[in-house]
Parts: C-alpha cells; structure tokens; sequence
DNA sequence: CGGAATCCACACGGATACTG
DNA sequence: CAGTATCCGTGTGGATTCCG
C-alpha cells in the first residue's frame, strides 16, 4: 500500500494524475535521467563512455543522475579494485523494462521531430509573437 | 533535414542519444507536460478543470506548459468568445500518438513504484547514508 | 579514472496582484 | 474564467579544485 504523506486535494477526480506516475516522475522526469537509460539500454557503460557519449552532460549531472537512477533500483554500479578505478553501470531488470518505453520515445522522437520542429517555426511566426 | 546549430562534439560515438530524442526531450522532460498529455488523453478539457485536477500545479506552471505543447503541435487551444472567458485544451492527432507513450509509463509506473520504493529504501538505510 | 566538495550565477517556479 | 505581469526566493546545474 502506497501512502502520500502529502493530504490528498480534494478536487482529484475528472483525470486522476495518479500518484505511482508522479513519483516515477520525479525520478526519471528530466533529459539526462532519459538519455542515460538510453545509452545503457545498449549495455554496460563506465563512467568515461557516458560522460563522452552524452554530449553535454557534466560530470556532476550524470553522477547525480546515475545516484538517483540506482537508488531508484533503474541501474547497477559495479566498482572494480583496480588501478585506475573503473567503475560499470548496467540497467537492472527493472531498468530495462523502463528502457523499453524510453526505446518507443526515441522512435517516436526520429519519427516526428519535423513535425514538431515546423509546428514550432509555425507557431512562432505568428503575427502576435515577437 | 534537422541541423543543429550547436557546434557538434567530436565524441560523439559509442551510443549516440540522438538528436531528435534530445530536442523532444527539451520538450517534454518535465512532470507538468507529462501529466498534462496524460490528462488530455482522456479527452477534452478546460483550464480550470485541468488546474484541479492536476494537484500542485500552479497557474503559472500550466499555461507555460500547455503554451510549449502548444507550439509543439502537441495540443490545440480553441478560445470561445463567451462571458465568461472559456478555454479548451484537447490533443492533437500527433499529440495522441505521443499519449500512448505517456500511458505506457502510466502503466508502468503503476506496476512498479512499489519496487521503486523499496529499492529507495533499501538504499537510504545503508550503513554509509547519512 | 571516477568521483566528492565547494562556490556561485541564473533560470525555474511560487505567490501575488491585476486584466479582458 | 483564463489568463498576463511582476517580484523574488531557492534549487539546479556549470566550473573548478582536490582526493582515493
């Protein structure tokens, strides 16, 4: 049984945003967090590969991301005793059945992203905007 | 064809997280347009209607929201002149398609927050947390 | 190599007041 | 009712430095 600390609005009723979503998003509801499920969705990753393969992401972002996300029992770490470090992060069971829909969203992305990028020139010639 | 104005980064390899995954992203990586598409999936709503229903979100937050999804070609906004003042927001075919994606996670979520929290648990009781 | 810790700017988002 | 506009605190996240 789920409990939300927070007291319950009264007014929850025509479209329930139903709470296990609204803390699921909270996890994982931010562009690194998705990237990241991404990127291991292909396999184990160290640290290095990702910070390289996710262009733009800091160091302290994808640590914080890669914290939060195996906290979230989403990825594994796994640290070798060795010198240099190495350290390999992989998608739990869990994690790949999240992949999953992460996959869907990057086939939606390729798929209608013109759409989406002209809906935007669109909008934003239009007379009213500046 | 997508051209992106950012300069490319060289390392830009292993798993590329693609373009236009992160440019949807940019979109709709946060809770209040997750929550909105998944709203308006169950069909048309007023503004005030969606403010109740979607608890914590404040005013401000929606019409940001539902400002970008518009601009996105994700949901159309069809203003009636009446008094007073009312205001649909409903999908649009493109935003539909992403909905399915939005109820996936719904379903998800719904099927696994409880691991997810008990994995936070776990992980917060460790002897190293403080 | 894979972080942790610190500093700090700025953008995000809440609260409030006002409007068509 | 459905906004817009403004103020303003704070949390997010970049840059930098240091460590095991």
């Amino acid at each position: 049984m789920v409990t939300i600390e927070t007291k319950q609005h009264p007014a929850w009723d025509v479209y329930k945003a139903t709470c296990p979503t609204r803390q699921v998003l909270d996890c994982i509801a931010d562009k690194w967090a998705v990237l990241v499920i991404g990127l291991l969705n292909g396999g184990t990753r160290r640290f290095g590969e990702m910070r390289k393969s996710i262009e733009g992401v800091s160091q302290k972002m994808l640590t914080q991301t890669l914290r939060s996300l195996e906290r979230d029992g989403i990825v594994s770490r796994r640290v070798y005793a060795s010198v240099p470090p190495k350290v390999e992060y992989t998608l739990t069971p869990l994690g790949q059945s999240l992949a999953g829909i992460v996959e869907s969203l990057r086939v939606w992305s390729e798929s209608n992203i013109e759409v989406v990028l002209a809906s935007q020139q669109t909008y934003d010639a239009r007379p009213e905007a500046e």
